[in-house]
DNA sequence: TTTTAATCAGACAATTTAATCTGGTTATAA
DNA sequence: TTATAACCAGATTAAATTGTCTGATTAAAA
């Protein structure tokens, strides 16, 4: 195995990136990002309906609706969606999977993982989706 | 979620870390194992099954039999465990789950997360594990 | 030589995660 | 106003991972 973000975390990272290349004013079908980013459509769906409770998403309901994000992409970092979805649980427990693992309880590679931890934190909090714009139409065209 | 080792992983690695403070000669129980380590004891005998199988671990059957590692610690690193138990995928895949993830089909963190992981592989496969014998030493003592 | 305590093999069960299905509700567009 | 195309809610299934059980084999110790 061997996984940073869990599945439905990656899809949920594909398709924020995914819509903050839309327009600001068009909505998304879910069935429109499945097809691009090629995640099952219901599963997708789940996803980002979770993603609008949690205020990163908003949902326009009935014909023509769809799902467009619900700040400027300026506003939202990766970090916000992995917090959504997966929780920030790992950033703070054991590599090791040893319990209490803490500056005074330290498991054997405590001191280099926690380095890495905060550089991966700090990489998913430190820019603002729009940054990632061009890479993201890049990566998307191809797929 | 957000994991980066399998349970199995992180028992397997937590395993052969305490192996490692034990005396070369002497072999453990998997039932001692699972005591001191608070690892399910069937689940543990599978995992220590399986390295025995991957050349890490030794195995000798019969009454006051049990565990030992199979090379010095001092030959052993921590990424030997890992390749064994999950694999060394997840080094060369996309942590955003993208396709085809390369430096001519870019993600849109590629590059700081390339970074990433090579700096978690230099700190799984750079030191042996006998380095590790005092840390290990104390955090047992405190499970 | 017999008892005992261990690994080993393989099936099995439980849990978690991933994915699908069904039917309902909503709001646009014809 | 009606048909349509979307979200939504909850149940269900499927797959993967985690954990357990049973019985066989092995080899040391009594």
């Amino acid at each position: 195995m061997t996984v940073f973000f869990s599945k439905r975390c990656e899809y949920g990272l594909q398709a924020v990136l995914f819509m903050s290349t839309q327009e600001s004013a068009c909505v998304c079908p879910s069935e429109e990002i499945s097809n691009k980013l090629n995640i099952p459509k219901e599963f997708i769906s789940k996803i980002l309906q979770s993603l609008t409770e949690s205020g990163i998403v908003e949902s326009k309901k009935g014909k023509s609706g769809g799902f467009k994000l619900a700040k400027h992409p300026s506003k939202i970092k990766l970090i916000d969606i992995v917090e959504a979805i997966d929780g920030l649980d790992s950033f703070n427990s054991c590599v090791l999977g040893f319990p209490e693992c803490s500056p005074d309880k330290p498991c054997p590679v405590h001191d280099q993982w926690g380095e890495l931890r905060t550089k991966a934190y700090e990489m998913l909090s430190s820019e603002t989706i729009d940054k990632f714009k061009e890479k993201t139409l890049n990566k998307i065209r191809i797929i």
